[in-house]
DNA sequence: CGAATTTGACCTGCGC
DNA sequence: GCGCAGGTCAAATTCG
């Protein structure tokens, strides 16, 4: 995110953006550090953000419930491997997609695996969230003029993916929906941390 | 030359 | 059962 923070700071809900810090960056515990821009999602997105374009949605009561998809959710080939269709309408596995020959072995819903979606006002498709992603497809969306694309994190263990359109109610906007939780540092993040939560660290004592 | 992207084919679920 | 739409695969192509 190369410490980027918005230009003027925001006074969004706390809570929601503790999650999402959560969420998005697993590797570190938002709830230990201190509440300063540095987590406010603005901060990860490329400067073309307007921040007040910005907006998130995602269920917030799943995520913030005690009953959190997200906490409950830990990438497996098994669970990963579940599909996201329209919204959570209940998606089943159009995975296996293609040519693999794993037919359904029975008619139970997967679990719909948990996801965050973004609205960035950005002229990049592309938003730099520090991971590293290898994008595995592209396809029209009906009543939609642009193409939506899919991109499978790049980390050998992580089977986290995200999708990425643009509005079809307005270009300048694009949606970015992830699913599934990184199982791995963030090392663009850590990079900036790293310095920042080492002063804090002296700065306190330690 | 290896990694990343592109793109058409294929599979699955859903609605009619 | 059929067609449509969404999601994924994998060969071909491009890029660094």
């Amino acid at each position: 995110m190369d410490g980027r923070v918005p230009p003027t700071p925001l006074p969004p809900p706390p809570q929601p953006l503790l999650a999402l810090a959560e969420y998005m960056f697993p590797c570190i515990n938002p709830h230990l550090l201190p509440s300063t821009p540095l987590l406010h999602p603005p901060a990860l997105m490329p400067q073309t953000l307007d921040p007040q374009q910005f907006a998130i949605d995602m269920d917030w009561f799943s995520l913030l419930s005690g009953s959190n998809k997200f906490a409950d959710h830990q990438p497996s080939p098994t669970n990963a491997s579940s599909s996201i269709r329209g919204d959570n309408n209940g998606g089943e596995e159009a995975k296996n997609g293609g040519r693999s020959c794993n037919k359904k072995v029975g008619k139970t819903r997967k679990a719909i695996p948990p996801r965050i979606a973004f609205h960035t006002k950005s002229a990049d498709d592309i938003l730099d969230d520090g991971y590293r992603w290898r994008k595995y497809g592209q396809k029209a969306v009906k009543n939609s003029g642009h193409p939506r694309s899919y991109y499978r994190c790049t980390h050998h263990t992580c089977t986290v993916k995200k999708q990425i359109q643009r509005l079809s109610t307005d270009s300048s906007i694009v949606v970015t929906t992830y699913e599934g939780i990184h199982n791995h540092p963030c090392e663009k993040l850590m990079e900036t941390l790293t310095p920042l939560l080492r002063q804090l660290q002296l700065l306190s004592g330690f």
